[in-house]
DNA sequence: GAAAATCTTGATAACGTTGTAGCGCGCGGG
DNA sequence: CCCGCGCGCTACAACGTTATCAAGATTTTC
């Protein structure tokens, strides 16, 4: 590896001119600037952080605690997979301000989360982002002494956190739903403990009663698990069973997430309903891989992982400029239409029809 | 923060003996010792980590290089994904043996993928792991001194390589299904250019050999691209439907991964075959949220990334403690059998029979 | 045209640690 | 008594960077 040693000796200067260039400090003639600039790609050079670090400068370092990346051993557990859209963003907020990201693994363990920020500190990590799974609300081990940001999750303390607008995007979801004439709409959300499925539903009803919506006309249910491969779809099967065969059936149901939908989709045509002719349907993430499989391809909610890791970044390098950051940032869940949403025919409420195929565009 | 020299002074001794001390190191006797051991722990004495790694001791970083991680921009792009499993098999090794993984992501770009490793360099990384989305070769930068082994991928050099055993478990695939009556069996592979494609068909062929099957029979047909969601279903429809229309098709098909195994399921049944007592399906690579949501449950050939990302990490070690490592290591692709797949009906070759369908074990 | 002000640059000393060389000491053998 | 030899320890020189301060180069000002 070359030193700056090198540098200086092979642009012809002072190694502190060659300092100087490197850290972008001001006056140095654009010549030599240009001397120097020429010597460190020629010889490859990038300054060593030992040395740096040693000089009382910060080590470039950015920790990252998520449990996304392992949880647990070798038959492959993909739940949480999702987060690491979280790590995509924040790679490349840290990468754009010259900064490394260091990441590591919580395995979901509160003791495994403070022995890696201690890993971190012994690193001269000069600040680290905490990021879950899901939404929720977290309890961080011992504040320490460098700065933290949440991402998708919060405490109670107020440490700065970036959060999923899930309320919103749900809200916004059933007024795009309004807007197309559906006015039966049913939804299937997650477990009833989660945060967001308390805002979500929020999001729902407060959607239905802007627009006028009777309330008594939609369904919500709530209690589904998703293990991935799991029973669970039993509850499904049967909360959708009961929804479709109610007198007012909805001609629209929203999901908790992707996955439901996917599954949703052969009990769904076993009942004799066609997508999305006589139902509608929106899922929830944005899970591409799931998405783009089904016939017709999922209108979903984003879930917006990659701008919250993104955003995440930028809050605590921002704090680390001794710029502040708000205490909790919201990021918009955007609604992606695909082809698995179609108006109401504008005649009425006779969701089974089956008349003229409005042809959907993609 | 306390310094060396400061324990020196409160010690009463010259600073190498505290750095004796500190390091373990023989011939200090007993009593000075002590003083100083005391002194380390009234004054909180902790090494300065920036100090160490300038004087060229090991750092306990090992770096990562993958483009699993990012990819492209917001909209999310889950190419290569999966690889996210390799991370997770390396950062378990890597936690085990007290090292910390730095994690960054070359975004396939050549060019970042060097600089990246000179950063990993500037960091006094112990040596680096660079992993790839798929089974592929690759052309390293330029070797520099920090040693690297290399995870889903290879090169012309000779560097270290640990690779998933594609041709075994093609091979112990198709052997799954011929033991279990299959004597016409079609398949499906992956882009034909790829690596694992051409190690897939050997393993497929040689199966078939060996068995006495006739190669007549059975069928390979490559060229499909996975673009999650993109128009190549058309390739896959195609190929499916000539596969299927022939006078001897076959009673199984094995996919190139899950995912056209899943999109092909919906030709399948229009086609009025019922999986698996008319068909027999084996996907690839063993992603859960595929396998577990279609019905039946889909039996595929575990892609063994973790295992992959724990071995490569593991030779890492190895080279750096002075130990050697096997040029290539391979690792076994397991078959894991789900409900897509049940006996031929002792009988004979006339898979419509439609007759006894024999309960399948899941 | 010369002095003053400003802009560039370089020699050198830190930073905290470990490696090298060597010093004094006590001990046993000549 | 002296030599050689471990042992226990110390002084000092690295490692690669940034900071200080002063000197040299250039421009401005009167």
């Amino acid at each position: 590896m070359a030193t700056i040693r090198d540098v200086a000796r092979l642009a012809g200067v002072s190694i502190k001119t060659v300092s100087r260039v490197i850290n972008h400090e001001a006056s140095v003639r654009q010549s030599t600037r240009d001397a120097v600039t020429r010597a460190v790609a020629q010889l490859n050079f990038e300054p060593h952080r030992g040395a740096r670090m040693m000089r009382g400068q910060g080590s470039g370092l950015i920790g990252m605690i998520t449990g996304a990346v392992s949880a647990s051993g070798d038959p492959p557990d993909v739940s949480g997979l999702s987060a690491i859209h979280i790590v995509r963003g924040a790679l490349q907020a840290c990468r754009e301000a010259g900064k490394t990201l260091m990441i590591a693994d919580a395995l979901g363990a509160q003791s495994e989360a403070a022995r890696l920020l201690r890993v971190f500190e012994s690193h001269s990590a000069e600040g680290v982002i905490f990021a879950t799974d899901y939404h929720r609300q977290v309890v961080l081990p011992l504040p320490g002494a460098v700065p933290v940001v949440l991402a998708n999750c919060y405490d109670a303390a107020g440490t700065p956190a970036v959060l999923p607008d899930d309320y919103g995007g749900q809200r916004a979801a059933t007024e795009h739903l309004a807007g197309l004439g559906h006015g039966r709409i049913g939804m299937l959300g997650l477990e009833e403990s989660l945060v967001a499925t308390q805002l979500r539903r929020q999001g729902f009803f407060d959607a239905l009663r802007e627009r006028g919506l009777p309330l008594s006309d939609s369904r919500f249910v709530a209690g589904y698990t998703d293990q991935g491969g799991g029973t669970p779809v039993d509850v499904l099967e049967s909360a959708l069973r009961e929804m479709l065969s109610e007198p007012g059936a909805p001609s629209a149901i929203m999901f908790g997430n992707d996955l439901m939908a996917l599954k949703a989709l052969p009990h769904i045509m076993a009942a004799g309903l066609t997508v999305p002719d006589d139902v509608s349907l929106v899922g929830f993430d944005n899970d591409v891989r799931i998405c783009g499989t089904v016939q017709p391809q999922l209108t979903t909610v984003q879930l917006p992982y990659h701008e919250i890791g993104r955003i995440a970044a930028e809050q605590l390098l921002s704090i680390l400029d001794g710029g502040g950051a708000p205490p909790v940032s919201r990021v918009p869940c955007e609604v992606v239409e695909r082809g698995s949403v179609r108006p109401m025919p504008a005649a009425a409420d006779d969701r089974r029809a089956g008349g003229a195929h409005v042809p959907q565009a993609v």
